[in-house]
DNA sequence: TCGAACTGCAACCACAGGGTTGCGATCTGA
DNA sequence: TCAGATCGCAACCCTGTGGTTGCAGTTCGA
């Protein structure tokens, strides 16, 4: 459950797979076109697309002979909100802290 | 701006720090006592206090002779809502594309 | 049918970083 | 004042991984 997370968040804490990711945001492309735009090799991009989709933050489709990604902000946002929903919970746990150190 | 979001999840995509994110989740605690809970030592547990430290999730506070580290959940927010907005961006974006592509 | 483009697999390199141990400095409390 | 606890720095090890090159297999198009 939480593995999940802390895989989405390492995935995305790579600048090549964000360029990748930001590249794929404007629309589908495969590796090959990927490695036209990018200044990493097919090879590399490939690797970074098979960790970006083992975490499903991009999906393969079969074009012809050629294979295209496109991103998936779903999961995105998914993982955004389970971030941020632990965030409030620290900062609530905190408050309720201080406010029982200021009762001493 | 956008470098910052990436050296978030950069810090977030590692076990041993959520570990620590979630001990300092339930009460601040100095980087000592951590190593007492956790099964890494002290020093490998300051490592990952000073990355988390340099990105915001964590600060410092002085308490005698012990520097006690409270997690900021805040930062986490504030990114988990960068990274929801990118996501529904993307989403929307390929809403568009798929649109188009059946006008054909 | 044949060449060109695209993909996949494998070997290899180099560096970042997670982890450890050790030591010296500093501060607290009895 | 002095002993124990705490912190900070430095050196070191080793695995993971981002990156490259090279080659073989497929698939499309002329």
């Amino acid at each position: 459950m939480n593995e999940v997370v802390v895989a989405v968040c390492a995935a995305l804490g790579d600048e090549t797979r964000w360029s990748i990711l930001t590249a794929l945001g404007e629309a589908p492309a495969s590796a090959s076109a990927l490695a036209t735009r990018l200044p990493v090799s097919r090879q590399a991009i490939a690797k970074h697309l098979e960790v970006l989709q083992r975490v499903g933050l991009v999906e393969p489709v079969r074009v012809g002979r050629e294979v295209r990604y496109q991103v998936l902000g779903s999961e995105l946002s998914a993982t955004a909100r389970r971030l941020e929903a632990i965030g409030v919970a620290w900062e609530r746990r905190l408050a309720d802290i201080k406010a029982i150190a200021e009762d001493l």
